[in-house]
DNA sequence: CACTGGCACTCGGGCCAACGGAGTGCCAGA
DNA sequence: TCTGGCACTCCGTTGGCCCGAGTGCCAGTG
């Protein structure tokens, strides 16, 4: 049914549609691609892709678009991975490099992958179910009031303030620290409440109260977790393409403030390191019917941490934005591995 | 040369204009308010408030549209300040109320001023300079690192990796923290260089050469500080009115992307509560010129903070707008006391 | 059987002229 | 000092027109 010219015709209608969005036609055709045919044989081809719907006019008598389809099968089947070129490698080394901390790793990679795409980008911080304790440090502030700060080996930093039942010293802080530590420091976070589920127990009555109430704010603190955080930047680029979006940026903007919605988004990605493709119409967020996401996960070595990406026009240049996205994924697992 | 009449007319075309954002005409003027006198003589006013400068035509035979000028004016001493109402202080008590840490403070403010405004929402981290130490945490990595984590009055964490130039254990890591802290604990930030200027030199040999590691990178951390951080939310309500924007809202939008130039806007507002306004012309930005900014300082007490306020379009209520971020301000500062 | 050239048809966008309406400036009179 | 009247200006809309790009179909050809 699809033979391999028609084919060469959607990979060829595709590539002119995304360098001047304007519907293509027969003739344009054949000038621009040898493809060794007449326009009458394309159009031809043309009905039955557009039979196939693959691809869609406008309005009679005018090029043709293609359809959500229509790229689906041209990321699936059509394009080959297109290489970075050494000046975009360099940028993400020069970008990456040198970050300070966590915060730190996770701005610049919002913004590298926007300079790079020049898409809005979205990256989602280590989600905290899949990142281990570093460490538990409990500081004193007052004779009723601790402060708790949890640091995984992502190097995220969680805190909150204790208030306690009881008074405490300094030494009976110090104390259940240690004990706090030996049960979880490295462990999976996943697997702290299951460790800490008779610390409390196992404590001396006159401090059971207050260890009591630090196990319970730290345990909050791994389930409420505030949804997992996410940045997003380069919007800009949204308004740059602002024809490429018939209704207006404005849906689009909502969509990405709704951080719930970004966070599903990312979170039906696949593997590490593997860059996946959600087309319009694939979008399960009205508001983005008519963008498409090129997403990746990163992670430390084959343990899948959390996802990156960039939102864009379904007029976009998928092999290089999933060359991009892909690489930025590699090298943010890459430095984070290093911290 | 501008009697109390004229001025009259300046405060029913402003708010005339604010709600309709038509030109607005002497016929409609008179009707919609009662300012007992003819078309014609409002006429006669319009023309000596134009000649002024305060308002002007978009083309001969238009009604009349304020000029930033006019706005200034207008905000400077026609407008009187509208109170909130019991629904609104309602919404920034529940929204506020209840935050975990910082930067939980943080994200529900700007949620909440992009809400309450309809703006674009803009607030800014705790300005570390104008803060005090609360306690500075040593924790061992491994036998060459060390993580420190500073923690500030106001609830900002920073975090850094420190590697040593020698080996170092659990007592001597125990040791400095014990002695950094009594230097620098409750001390204002901006002290700290001065306080820890000879510690080193204090210290036995033995350790002198970690010790000064650990004080390089602390010294470090407050300077190149990210430039002071700002979170920027509700960038959607950019697009609800893009007619405001004559050249679209592109412009604006890589404004707000531009940290450095934020915080430039907002670093020259005032004394802590008192609400700024900048309007159109006054903006040092260039992809600013045809917005307002409204900020207020936050702060614990007389001592500000850093700021938050909201952008929009010239053409904004600025007495309601002026309400909101004024208590919102003050609002802010009273749960940073708290905490 | 697949491809090609030719042809009639369709439709959107650009251009232009005409029109109506809102608003102005000015002037003479109260 | 204010008012009513009047002539004028100019924007935005509407409708008609034409042009061009592109299509679908068909008959002819290797």
């Amino acid at each position: 049914m699809l033979d391999d010219r028609k084919l060469d015709v959607l990979r060829a209608i595709v590539q002119d549609f995304v360098s001047t969005n304007e519907p293509v036609g027969s003739k344009a055709l054949v000038e621009r691609h040898h493809l060794g045919v007449s326009p009458a044989t394309v159009r031809n081809d043309m009905a039955a892709l557009e039979e196939e719907g693959y691809i869609a006019q406008p309005h009679t008598s005018a090029g043709r678009v293609p359809t959500d389809k229509g790229y689906r099968l041209f990321v699936d089947r059509l394009s080959t991975v297109k290489p970075l070129s050494s000046a975009e490698r360099r940028a993400i080394e020069q970008f990456l490099d040198g970050a300070l901390d966590l915060d730190d790793v996770v701005s610049r990679t919002v913004r590298l992958l926007a300079q790079l795409t020049r898409h809005v980008a979205v990256v989602q911080y280590p989600i905290l179910d899949r990142s281990s304790v570093r460490h538990l440090e409990l500081i004193k502030l007052s004779d009723t009031r601790l402060m708790l700060v949890l640091i995984t080996d992502t190097g995220r930093v969680e805190q909150r303030q204790v208030d306690l039942p009881g008074l405490i010293d300094e030494q009976t802080v110090g104390e259940l620290r240690a004990r706090l530590n030996s049960r979880i420091a490295g462990r999976p976070i996943h697997d702290v409440p299951n460790d800490l589920a008779d610390l409390a127990e196992a404590e001396p009555p006159a401090t059971r109260g207050n260890a009591s109430a630090v196990v319970a704010v730290l345990l909050a603190s791994l389930v409420d977790r505030r949804e997992e955080r996410v940045v997003v930047g380069g919007a800009s680029n949204l308004t740059r393409l602002a024809l490429d979006f018939p209704d207006s940026v404005h849906p689009v903007l909502e969509a990405l403030e709704e951080q719930v919605v970004l966070i599903r988004l990312l979170g039906e990605a696949s593997r590490p390191t593997e860059v996946t493709v959600r087309i319009g119409d694939e979008n399960p967020y009205e508001g983005l019917r008519s963008t498409s996401m090129v997403s990746a996960t990163y992670g430390l070595g084959s343990r899948a941490l959390a996802s990156l990406g960039v939102l864009g026009p379904m007029r976009m240049d998928y092999p290089g934005t999933m060359a991009a996205v892909g690489a930025v994924a590699r090298y943010v697992g890459r430095i984070l591995a290093e911290s």
